[in-house]
Formats: structure tokens, C-alpha cells, sequence
DNA sequence: CGTCGCCTTGATGGATCTCAATAATAGTGG
DNA sequence: CCACTATTATTGAGATCCATCAAGGCGACG
């Protein structure tokens, strides 16, 4: 995965580590948004690869914002934090997956990301997405904005999935909704969905679904003693397909807009 | 806020009761990122307005993607609907906010979005944010594709910050975050943040919440005793600053990347 | 004036958070 | 290579918050 060889060719290191990416030697080209791109772009215009540590700060929040990242290898995790210092995990990146979009807004991250084992990215600035056009400088071109727009709209669409996985379930369906979406994330990104490793901590999943710790560790425990997995410390295998079973909460009556309440003296 | 006069001009009614846009009327043109374009655009890419009556579906899961909406005048709720028939309110939608933004991915919207009192809207084709650009056909201007995007880096954020909302307080907590954050959209929406009539019943709440909808009620009559704000039925008074006193939830130790971990032996 | 939707209030039980102690695992250094 | 230490995970007992069930009030509308 490592692959030294290339990171020899380091531009004059105008970034820690950072290197100008291969991209024809990258498995997940396929599903890059950047492939395809002209190769005519400026040195400061192409996906920059990087080796990440375990534990290193890729994003940091208040940083500016100089690209959308890939995963290229290994699984990071992204997180904010409050005034107060509380923080929320808000979601993992495995690889093939996108983040670091927080930041096209104002130019400035508002969330961390972190690796969470060793792995490398690649860096994509705004402008791999664009095509060199004529004297007129860069513009958009359609293909390709229109891949970073869907990119950015199954984000919206997924955290917005999170709202079910945080709301209208039980911590048993919560823990189960996280395991079922993390083992087809992980079959997407080439591991086998029944049997992975997982790569995150018990207290980093606990944040995430918003549980103590303990309560996870005891629905691991539990779901274990129920036949439906197999867990021993990170090492996680799925006998059963995971089905949460939901809370109904305040359920909103019935919406086929058939009866257009007369309006409100709301002006 | 209706202005029957402009919707006299129906085009042979392609739509029912939309009409094109007049963005030079418009109180919202100075945050509509639709503003700006040129005029010469054919006529299914221009923007649309279009009145809604409280109780309509704007947008229903399913439906086509064909633009993304912005709020004239009036409240809206978006949410979905699971296979089981549970629902989940993902949002309210203020006068200059954005919605439907779901849809760019496939084409395809995941979420149901109904308007909560007569108001209206204008839909903006993402064409709208292109330039025509020669013969080559449609170009995404630099200008309007980064507000695009912008856009929707905000509502990647906002729902994050939802995560927050959802997770790291108490229901008193989160009752609390809620209205502060509505307080705050009423106030850039033109309102006085300190008072105002809330647009959505305790059950939207409750459910947005992810609370059972006495909750809310309890809470609401409990902050009055408390003096923080004031409420009768829907009107709102806000006294105190609204601070949530947040739960701690298997905090995060310490981050400062100063200590990069030694690489695990996970390939 | 009766119905319906929305909101309030009370009583109760259960899920889950907290505190606390122990066990397992991984990293560190001799 | 092994012991030491720090981190992470498990398990237990008690307390508490909040969902649920149930009843009643209020306002809107026909």
C-alpha cells in the first residue's frame, strides 16, 4: 500500500510529505471524482498524495481550507469541538470515502479529522474539478462539478440518515443501524461486510451514537450472547443480518398533503 | 407577501402555479446565489416562483430532482419516511434558506418537504447556475458553482452541528440548543429573535428533537417557571439567554496530535 | 355546540447514564 | 524477552431521566 517509490519524485517540498498523486496507479480511480481530469493542470492544480501516521491530525478546525480529501488507504475519523470543549465524533472515513467538504463554505475547517491508523489520502483542491478553458482562465467544467455536487449531496443525504440512527431508535437499534452501515461501507470498500476489524475505539463509536461507553460495551456483550455476532476486542464477525428494531417517537399522523389545512392567521 | 400581480404573467402553465421568477423584486436577492446570472437563459432555466398553501408537499420523496428551492415567504418542515413508515423531520426551512438540495445526487429526492403555512418559494434549476458559454453548451460559471457549493458545505455543516444538538445534551439541553439556533435563523430571516411565533407544532419538535412530544411540553412549561422564556401555545418569548448545559458523553481525551501513536499492525 | 386537533399535566416503569472496580490489551523501556 | 504502565474494554449496582399510558383542557372550525 505504501508505496515509497513514488513519493521519491517530492516537488520541492512545498508541503509536509505531500507528493503530486499517481492516479493511473490508483485503485480507486474508478470511483475519484478527480480521474479523468486534464493532465494539463498546474503543479498547484493536481491531487496531492500523502502518507498519514495513526494519530496525526490531517484537518485541523480553524485551518484553512486547501481541498477535498479521498482515503486512499487506512480509516480516519472526524470530529468537532464545542466552545466548551465537548466534542462530537461526526463521522469515519473509510477508504474511498470523502471528507473535508466542512470547509468549502467560508475557507475555513470547522471540523477535525484524524487518522485513525496509518493510512495515506489524497488531496484534491477545488480546482482539480475545474478544466483549464481558453484565455478566460479556469471554468467549471460541467462533468465535474457535477460529480463534486453529488459528492456533496449524498453527504447531506447521509448525515441526514444519521438523524434515524440517533433518534428514533433504541441504543440497541442505534449500535445496530452504525454496524449495518459500516459493514456495507466496508464491502463497498473492498473488505468482506461480515468479518472486518473494527477500526475505531469503543468510546469513539459511544460519541458517535451519542452512548456512554459502557452502554456499548454491554450491547457488544449482549448482541454477542444473542447469537447475532461475534466480537473479541476490535475483531468483529456477523452471523445475522443486522435489523434494529425502532422506537416509535412522536409520529407525525399522516401526510398525503390531501387536506391543505386552511392557512393560519400567520401572515 | 403575495403578490398576485407577477403571477398573473402564467406561462402556459408548465407547471401548476409556477411562474418565472422576479428576482429584481426580491427581498432575498441579495442571499440567493441565483442572483447575478444572465438574463439571456432559455426558458426552462430561469428561476420559478411559485405560492404554496399550508399543508402542500413541495417536494415528496421519489419525485425528480429539478432545482433547489429557496424560501420567499412562509415556513416549511422537510422530512423522510422509512420503510417501516416511521417518520424523521430532518429541518424547518426559513424565508432565505435553502432546501431540496437532497436530490442532486441522483436525481431522485429522498426526502418529503411540506410547507407549515401558506407561503412561497422559488425554485432555482441548476442551470440557473450555469452561463451559457459559446456553442460549447453549458458552462458552470466559477462564480455561481462556488455559491453552489457553498450552499451546500453550509448545509453539510448545519446538519453536523445538528449532531450536537442531537447528542451531547439532555432533552432540556437540546429543547434549549433548538431554539436557540431558531432564534438566531428567525433573527437573519428579519424577525425579532427574541420573540416570535414558533412556525411548527411540539409534535414536529418532538420528533425533530427525537423526544416524545410531552417532553417538550413539559420542558416548555418548565423553562416559563424558570423565567427563561415565556410561551403561550405557539408565541414565544424569549427572556434569558438560551445556554444548553451539556451532558458529558465519552469525551474525547486529548487531541493535540502532540503524541502521533505508534502504527498499529493493520496492514 | 359538538367535534377534532393540539397541548398540558400526572403517574409509572424501564432504559441508560453515572460511579466504581476489575480485566484485558497494547505500548514502553530495561 | 519480560516486566511495567497506560490505555482500552468489561462488568456490576444504583440513580435518574424520559418514554409511555392515560385523562383532561383549550382553541378552532363547522
Amino acid at each position: 500500500m505504501s508505496n515509497p517509490a513514488s513519493t521519491n519524485i517530492v516537488m520541492m517540498n512545498r508541503d509536509r510529505h505531500e507528493s503530486p498523486a499517481s492516479c493511473h496507479a490508483c485503485s480507486r480511480v474508478g470511483r475519484c471524482p478527480a480521474a479523468g481530469r486534464p493532465e494539463s493542470l498546474g503543479q498547484t492544480d493536481q491531487p496531492m498524495q500523502k502518507l498519514v501516521k495513526s494519530g496525526k491530525l490531517v484537518i485541523e478546525a480553524e485551518a484553512k481550507f486547501e481541498g477535498i480529501y479521498v482515503v486512499r488507504a487506512g480509516f480516519f475519523k472526524s470530529y468537532t469541538v464545542d466552545t466548551d470543549g465537548s466534542m462530537q465524533v461526526t463521522g469515519f472515513h473509510l477508504p474511498g470515502e470523502f471528507f473535508g467538504m466542512d470547509g468549502i463554505e467560508d475557507g475555513v475547517h470547522k471540523e477535525y479529522v484524524q487518522a485513525l491508523d496509518t493510512g495515506s489520502i489524497c488531496r484534491l483542491p477545488l480546482e482539480v474539478f475545474c478544466s483549464l478553458n481558453g484565455a478566460a482562465g479556469h471554468e467549471w467544467s460541467t462533468q465535474m462539478t457535477r460529480s463534486l455536487l453529488k459528492l456533496m449531496s449524498s453527504t447531506i443525504r447521509r448525515d441526514r440518515d444519521m438523524f434515524f440512527t440517533l433518534g428514533k431508535t433504541t441504543a440497541k437499534g442505534r449500535l445496530l443501524t452504525f454496524l449495518s452501515d459500516l459493514s456495507r461501507r466496508m464491502g463497498l470498500s473492498g473488505y468482506d461486510p461480515s468479518e472486518f476489524r473494527l477500526c475505531m475505539s469503543r468510546t469513539d463509536i459511544a460519541n458517535h451514537l451519542c452512548l456512554a461507553l459502557e452502554t456499548v460495551s454491554r450491547l457488544f456483550t449482549q448482541l454477542q450472547a444473542e447469537g447475532v455476532l461475534e466480537i473479541s476486542g476490535r475483531a468483529l464477525r456477523i452471523l445475522e443480518p443486522l435489523d434494529a428494531t425502532p422506537r416509535k417517537l412522536a409520529a407525525i399522523p399522516d401526510v398525503s398533503a390531501r387536506r391543505a389545512v386552511a392557512e393560519p392567521k400567520t401572515a
